[in-house]
DNA sequence: CGTGAAGTTGAGTATGCTCAACGGTGGTGG
DNA sequence: CCACCACCGTTGAGCATACTCAACTTCACG
């Protein structure tokens, strides 16, 4: 049985209390935002965009900080506008598969029930939207350009996910890594953000439980594709693709 | 690197040209479709139903055909109304994850872009109704209730997605094997199916695909669970779930 | 029956895990 | 300001789980 890379004493257990939140103010700050065009609020304009900066709260997380717990009343929904945040379930016995890395643009607590299916942490300094779920139902009734947006990221996901399922399933550790870190990088250039070289701001244990491996497996496979040259680590948790063409061969067609 | 549990010489070659596709009768079949409350379609009512059988046809699939490959068009969107569709994606050298099975009542085709994701095949003699993906679009706009249904749907369809991940990178194989009994159990009894002993219309090499295991390991294991007296095995593919309580123990929490 | 696919079992092995030690780094407090 | 400590990452040795390859049995179907 493969342990999970969670140290018994948990960040968890630092949970400051609530997250910080205030009410945005009046003059809307969405029709300002700066990631808007990599998120579903993008399927809004003008005056609509003024009515969803009504029902919006900003909060902020420190790393490590929980956003919310699997099972706990799925009472909002969340849009990541910086930094990073992890979605991850766990076994009863602390194993822990993390289902997703999320950055700017990235929505975050669809749920099908009244309670999260999973939890979600922030990996380094985040700042998220936060809608009360109810609202933004009511806002999807007055805008349904808007719902329909939901199902197209939604339906994304589901892509993402059986992607991420035939990783799990069958790649081999170092495809693994490949595939990541081919997946981390264009995420970046989306974003904006520097595509080589990329930037892991999660630990080696967060990459592990992504990947199902443990992190000392991701650390030999690291260390194995720096030796032949395909990658280089840098400072600050930086790595150097170096050879784009034989990473992507690794990752075996993904 | 594990193998995929396929021949060389597989089922897809024996594609038998289009899937057999008629016109529905123009009484609206919708109404009186019988397993239309597992379904998307139990959206609608009375005209709206009418108007829903106007633009569906009927598509019949014998075990091993394809109802349609990754990467092709995806004009399509399905609900499959009897027998048993895997929807499974390759690697290029030829390992496949399966990432479900699906049943009557099952929605099949969400695709974000122009393309399917996955491939997807017929397990047992299966039927299915067929909606061209416009027309369903359209239908949609008309009755915002059913975009409301499938966004519920891709919902529900994430987290069983993100469920299978943690099975698939933090689980053994026998409680990979539990989980998926469980499962299919569960899932037949929605139907209306038997729950105990439950049915396994796929070969063990499907289940190893859907697994991430060997078609050997899923055949060990079950004998193990066996020999345990947790499980027995009965003809025609069926197996009796003897310890349901070990069997969920097994399965590790979920 | 005869045939081919599916399923089972066995022997040996490899990949990735476990347990352990050690080096680096950043933050904290004496 | 420096010492300490916790956390992170890396590396090593040994091991276990599940894989590979192979033979054989069972089953469904013609």
């Amino acid at each position: 049985m493969q342990q999970s890379n969670q140290s018994p004493f948990d960040v968890r257990n630092r949970r400051l209390m609530e997250a910080k939140s205030r009410p945005e103010p009046s003059t809307s700050p969405c029709a300002a935002c700066n990631v808007r065009h990599l998120t579903v609020c993008d399927a809004l304009e003008g005056a609509e965009l003024q009515q969803l900066a009504e029902i919006v709260q900003n909060v902020e997380l420190e790393p490590g900080q929980p956003l919310f717990d699997e099972g706990e009343r799925a009472d909002f929904v969340f849009n990541v506008t910086a930094g990073c945040v992890k979605v991850y379930k766990l076994l009863p016995d602390g194993r822990r598969q993390v289902t997703g890395f999320l950055f700017a643009g990235d929505f975050l607590g669809l749920a099908n029930q009244d309670f999260y299916a999973f939890s979600a942490e922030a990996v380094s300094p985040a700042t998220l939207c936060r809608f009360q779920r109810g609202k933004l139902e009511a806002a999807m009734e007055r805008f349904p350009q808007l719902e329909k947006r939901l199902l197209g990221v939604a339906s994304h996901e589901l892509a993402v996910a059986q992607e991420q399922m035939l990783l799990l399933g069958r790649k081999t550790a170092k495809e693994r890594l490949a595939s990541f870190l081919i997946k981390l990088s264009e995420s970046a250039e989306r974003r904006g953000q520097s595509k080589n070289p990329v930037r892991l701001p999660m630990t080696r244990a967060d990459i592990g439980d992504y990947l199902g491996l443990t992190t000392e497996t991701v650390s030999r496979v690291m260390t194995q594709l720096k030796g032949q040259g395909t990658i280089a680590l840098m400072p600050n948790g930086q790595v150097e693709l170096s050879d784009l063409e034989k990473l992507e061969d690794l990752a075996g067609g993904y």
